[in-house]
DNA sequence: ATACCTGCAAATTATTTGCAATATA
DNA sequence: TATATTGCAAATAATTTGCAGGTAT
């Protein structure tokens, strides 16, 4: 189908892929790259969205919708939730999902192929809430 | 509260609003801001998303997340679902989402407040699968 | 040798903001 | 008159891309 080039290795890519495999927190471009700086110094910022593309288009990650206006980036694979705090912008992965009928909301007949369902609430986490309680308010983005 | 200053009538913000409000396609800030200059040449951009921004805070419209990088704009202030197509972006609507157990997602101690829950499928529409198959590919976006 | 990948810097895209002028209350 | 809102242009922020050199096959 695709026109699927052969693949060169490239430790840049494979490093990225197991740093996000081995995070939780879903890390957005910006964090994968500061963190690659330390295990490859002169890494630039575009090979990381460079292979970060590649590896989603290879199913390897996932991207996450945020409403801070910044990819995240995911290896769950599964159709799971999120939940986006607006405060700080923390993505946390909810398991509960299976008593979701997506199959029903699949008949619309302006559909063609399903990719991913994701369940986005978006919310405040209660780290933050704490913190506004206690007065100190301290946001991510303006 | 929060600290809400008295807000005067805008003609731009009304139509902004009447705009967004008599669509079902979920425009972007472009295509409105496209649209407002028919019925106020002189509208700047800034204007369409201050006051997108202002309309958003409240609870007039929605943002709606999409993985094309663009925001789009929806005044349907009930949780619902969202059809994305990564082919032509198009957001399509769709109502079938009361099996969704949102309390139980919401049993997680890390969450604080719920603002919006949206249920978010991404594939590509009956449209585009069938121009595909004809042998035009189109792209919105690189 | 060939095709893929990289770093770098410049380009693009979406969105935000400072400011002086204008409209609303 | 005081304050909100605007248009404009410049500023940011996130992401993409052209290119010349480097690396994997």
């Amino acid at each position: 189908m695709k026109n699927q080039k052969k693949m060169h290795y490239s430790r840049q890519r494979e490093k990225i892929l197991e740093y996000v495999q081995n995070r939780t927190d879903h890390p957005s471009a910006e964090q994968i790259y500061l963190y690659m700086r330390e295990e490859i110094p002169n890494i630039s910022l575009g090979t990381v969205y460079r292979n970060l593309k590649v590896l989603e288009e290879m199913k390897e990650i996932r991207r996450v919708l945020t409403p801070l206006n910044e990819e995240r980036y995911d290896t769950r694979m599964d159709n799971h939730a999120h939940f986006i705090c607006r405060n700080c912008g923390k993505v946390i992965d909810l398991n509960t999902v299976d008593n979701l009928k997506t199959e029903q909301l699949c008949e619309d007949p302006s559909l063609g192929a399903i990719y991913t369902v994701t369940v986005t609430i978006e919310g405040e986490c209660a780290e933050c809430m704490e913190i506004e309680k206690s007065g100190t308010v301290t946001r991510m983005k303006a």
